[in-house]
DNA sequence: ATGAAAGCGCTAACAA
DNA sequence: TTGTTAGCGCTTTCAT
């Protein structure tokens, strides 16, 4: 009872053992009568085709690759879901792979992929040498980066209008009547960090104001010693731009329970990223949407249709994304 | 450059294509001087060996299937993360298929997962039906459930103490002096959600005492709902206990800012899980903490254990926890 | 439309 | 220790 073959099903349903073959393969035809004689053996049977076996023969494996670092970020393992939903719809599978962001340990976990003929990569939160991505090219797997962006043009990205939105919450709390600010950013090793500090510096910059900026490292208690930092000067700011939700909690706790200030009275705190406890009372963050399920979509779409069309160029997408006002920051709810 | 197979090393260093895989193979031998020869030959040529090929032999993919229903509820990202990483450290690697409750779903994405010849099976936070156990032992993969339990004997699982946890959150309640309780529970279609609720209300039977209970399907609306109907009666209950932390959080979500309730004074509530999230200062939630390291690190044990030694019996692991006092509860910090 | 035959890239006897 | 040979379970020509 341990495994069933297509050979046992074509002896039991009288037919060759190709006759099979074609009765479960996508685009193959069999007579009415063959297809009928063979599923009947095959349900018997119990009968279901080895994928191991038909990938090494078309290369087709039906999965996708998927490295990640941090899942303590509810924004990742929410994209990840969604990821392997859309993916599942479409037939794939995903392999996953952890990765910490080092060099060394990203480079390993991708060789291993390859190893598992993956028909395409997806990372999410980790960076790729240029090495890296050149071997992926030449091995003819596309990879898809997303929520990091990558320079050169091996590479597809999706990523949310980074810079733009950091311009957008400068902007939103210039308008607030702000003028003392302050950037916990995102880890400086990611563009996404990057993006997001150069548009609020930039349109800061703009009206002569130099914010003062901290790397949160993408890290609770990095974020949280920032802040007391920040806090702890003779002139603190009125207003701190936190690089993801994720630290923006805990911004928002060091400020409120470490140090007994109010948000947004004492402090306006602005996150990236809109994950769903952004909107839970206890919190109430203001932030930067990341529309997740367009990310999502647009990175299947991406992956497929280089896989599908391995002729089609690489790309870099950027999606909108709004600023959602809630009350850890201060009026103008138009 | 597309694909390098053995047979090219092989040529390359001048051996024959089994001294390639030789080299290759873990328990395998090869001198010295062979070994060198190929390790260049396939340093030069990028060769990796082909996984899919090496697993239709061996039948061994190295590759275990991951069956999860929700990401949103921290617990299974982190369980996953953790699952992962030492599945990873021990050469395996996670196929990951996402699945909702419903018994059709399970089924199908269960024989999918058959189809990749995985080595064995973690479910985490989904049910299984008989049928599907019979058809996995049938098969001869070893499957683990991860945070569920199932009557029969044909699966191992890895759980909390979940009787065990009810009645401690019963005895500290009691002991906190709280008379009228009420239980929002799991999912009662989980053993999880079953034993919590057991334990606890068997507890507090033996005081005489029967809680309100509603089943709050592990989810965020529903734990809400369940919280207004409590609490909006005439003799609302001083004491919830709410069968995960993700459904806590929402209770004292309705509770503080819906209700205008304070926790503790008003009502104490406990949760299960511990997620990072009930220490941070905005919920500051008592709760049965589920050691997860441990859980997971046994359940790891547990598949490889079963997957080396076929005829290791099944069984099931309930692994003893503390309960975390904090301040949604209060006094008797001792 | 169907069967026979040739592999996919590799491991595992089997000799040598 | 090595090379030779036979498959693993399947898809895919190639004839028929």
């Amino acid at each position: 009872m341990e495994k069933v073959t297509s050979l046992q099903v074509a002896k039991r349903a009288g037919v060759s053992q190709s006759a099979v073959s074609r009765v479960f393969t996508p685009g193959a035809s069999a007579s009415a009568k063959t297809v009928e004689k063979v599923r009947k053996a095959a349900e018997e049977l119990g009968y279901r085709p080895n994928m191991m076996a038909r990938a090494m023969i078309t290369g087709k494996s039906r999965i996708i690759g998927l490295v990640v670092a941090y899942l303590d970020n509810q924004f990742y393992p929410l994209a990840m879901e969604r990821l392997s939903n859309a993916l599942q719809e479409q037939g794939y599978h995903i392999l996953v792979f952890t990765a910490d962001n080092s060099r060394d340990n990203v480079e390993e976990v991708m060789k291993e992929l390859l190893d598992y003929q993956v028909e395409g990569i997806i990372t999410a939160s980790v960076g790729m040498s240029n090495d890296l991505t050149a071997r992926c090219a030449a091995a003819g797997i596309p990879v898809v980066m997303f929520n990091r962006g990558q320079d050169g043009n091996d590479v597809s990205s999706v990523t949310s209008a980074n810079v733009a939105g950091g311009r957008r919450v400068a902007e939103f709390l210039l308008a607030c009547g702000h003028r003392n600010f302050a950037h916990i950013s995102g880890w400086q090793g990611s563009s996404t960090g990057r993006d997001r500090q150069s548009g609020f510096c930039g349109a800061l910059a703009e009206q002569g104001i130099v914010p003062q900026v901290i790397d949160g490292m993408y890290d609770r208690d990095a974020a949280a010693a920032a802040t007391r930092k920040l806090m702890l000067q003779t002139e603190p700011p009125d207003a701190i731009f936190v690089g993801n939700d994720h630290m923006a909690f805990a911004v928002m706790d060091t400020l409120r329970s470490g140090l007994g200030l109010r948000v947004p009275d004492d402090v306006a705190v602005v996150g990236y990223d809109d994950v769903p406890l952004a909107a839970w009372p206890a919190y109430d963050l203001t932030t930067m949407r990341q529309p997740i399920n367009r990310m999502v979509d647009t990175t299947v779409t991406t992956l497929l249709t280089r896989i599908d069309e391995p002729t089609t160029p690489t790309c870099r997408i950027e999606i909108e994304s709004p600023l959602i006002q809630r009350r850890s920051t201060r009026g103008l709810l138009k």
